[in-house]
DNA sequence: AATGGGGTTGGGAGCGCTCCCACAAATCGT
DNA sequence: ACGATTTGTGGGAGCGCTCCCAACCCCATT
């Protein structure tokens, strides 16, 4: 029933200081007058006014992700629900927040910026999928608010986190080449994307160090979507690769219906791996 | 460059007053005095500290979105995805934002409640998916907070928003009666779930509305599979429906692929209309 | 017994804002 | 023209908290 600090403290009989003391786990509380303030504290189910105490501590808790708006409809792609949780798990545990932010219309954009970062209500903030040039980085930059971006941004003073696209590509690719497998091709992600480039490095990695020439028309270009698997796998068949690393799951899932159609059998006609690790890859193919 | 109300209003030289009620809309302002705060305003780059806002106002223009546990797996259905994605623009336009809170591990469900609730960050939060009796729906009720269920809950005290499915079904059946359509058909939803009976319901209320004798040939039942649209339009043929009332889209697509094998032009032959808002669906008819 | 620390505690100040009340100025009736 | 409004404006108070400083108490030193 208290509501403030002060109703606990006169409780107790101590002062508003004291019971904040205890609170914020302060040393110099005397052991008992510690205990008899959690006492009250739990009897009264007191509880912390958070905004007061932003105001004045100047953080939140909140945590921003913000998911520009191209990518919004690519919701049906797993990676966001999964991005989501995570981070989601990740501020449980730390006791953070997660506020989500779509940018939807590009109209408004601006404002929405301006009510996310200037209102003061997020103690930093994620950006999930960012076109590399987009504004909302340089934005993030000037008025110097923490930030991480989801994936390789190629400015260095951006900070981001990332699988490691070359390395699981380069693994990837070595898998099958330690299966005997020589003609590997490869349908690749958007190249506009780092996600796109560095796993189609790591794929030129593998190939080169095992001395096998990479050739051109093994290579085929997707832009991550279950449709250009299927695209990529129909420009390929022609070629007749014993082995195909797709550079994502969901293309991986065309790519798979594809070969279906045509008559291959995976993985005794053609082996398959790809990236990422969505659930029902794991049904399928030795997954990344 | 401004960070208070106060330093703007030395700027204009008037007081911190004047510039709140400004920022506020509120009518007592002298036209010019308005107009040299905002200018100020916008040449300070002024943000107002929506914290500090938010201490007096008890507002925070956040709402939180709980998805329990159980549903974080399917993830993977569009549903959830959909749902925050139409969640976020509301908010956007409304100018509030969007807390995500999925309740991981049911271990410490307790706690993240409470961190959740009782730190005063939220205006209200929206329920999605919960279980009937789901513990978090009575700790709302018992704590006051401001909540709406996604999806019917049987509890008279809850509030919840779901479609309206019977005024939905209505008018889209008076739709159909409008453009002088009497013999009406239906594929109805399955009739174990409060959707489908609702919409049937609507359709009922329709024809009664317009003195059309409900025909009892013309109601087939499907289960919002795309196959029972195609089974449901088979049984109806023979009885020469004008139009047709779909449940669901899903069942709407396989209503069509059946009406066009039997050589049935969509509108021109026999109008239909259908519930839902599947992204194909404007591509075709008159959607609700 | 007087001095000096350390551990405790209380209360003032202030975070940036809104709300309310008081007062000044402009407007109006008759 | 002169009170009685109606505007417009300023400043105090306070939201609930943390931070800081002063005050205090207790005990070991000299």
């Amino acid at each position: 029933m208290a509501r403030t600090l002060e109703e606990v403290a006169q409780l107790v009989g101590v002062s508003r200081s004291t019971v904040s003391r205890v609170i914020n786990d302060h040393p110099n509380v005397r052991r008992e007058t510690r205990e008899r303030v959690w006492e009250a504290i739990r009897k009264s189910g007191y509880q912390p006014h958070a905004i007061a105490r932003s105001l004045v501590t100047k953080r939140t808790h909140i945590i921003g992700m913000v998911i520009p708006e191209a990518v919004t409809t690519l919701f049906t792609d797993p990676f966001f629900p999964i991005l989501l949780r995570g981070a989601t798990e990740a501020c449980n545990e730390h006791g953070y927040q997660l506020l989500l932010s779509l940018f939807s219309a590009s109209a408004d954009r601006q404002e929405m910026y301006e009510r996310l970062v200037g209102n003061a209500y997020l103690d930093g903030v994620i950006v999930a999928s960012v076109a590399l040039k987009d504004p909302l980085i340089s934005d993030l930059l000037r008025d110097g608010v923490p930030f991480v971006c989801v994936g390789r941004h190629p400015s260095g003073q951006v900070r981001y986190v990332d699988v490691d696209n070359v390395g699981g590509a380069l693994m990837a690719v070595e898998h099958l080449i330690h299966l005997g497998h020589r003609r590997i091709a490869t349908i690749t992600g958007r190249s506009d994307m780092t996600a796109g480039q560095d796993r189609l490095e790591g794929y030129r990695q593998a190939l080169a160090a095992h001395s096998i020439p990479v050739e051109e028309d093994l290579i085929v270009e997707g832009d991550f979507t279950e449709n250009s698997g299927m695209v990529g796998v129909q420009q390929l068949l022609p070629v007749e690769p014993s082995a195909l690393f797709v550079a994502s799951d969901t293309m991986a899932v065309g790519a798979l219906k594809a070969l279906r159609q045509a008559g291959r059998r995976v993985p005794q006609d053609i082996a398959l791996v790809s990236f990422d690790d969505i659930p029902l890859a794991s049904a399928l193919e030795p997954p990344l």
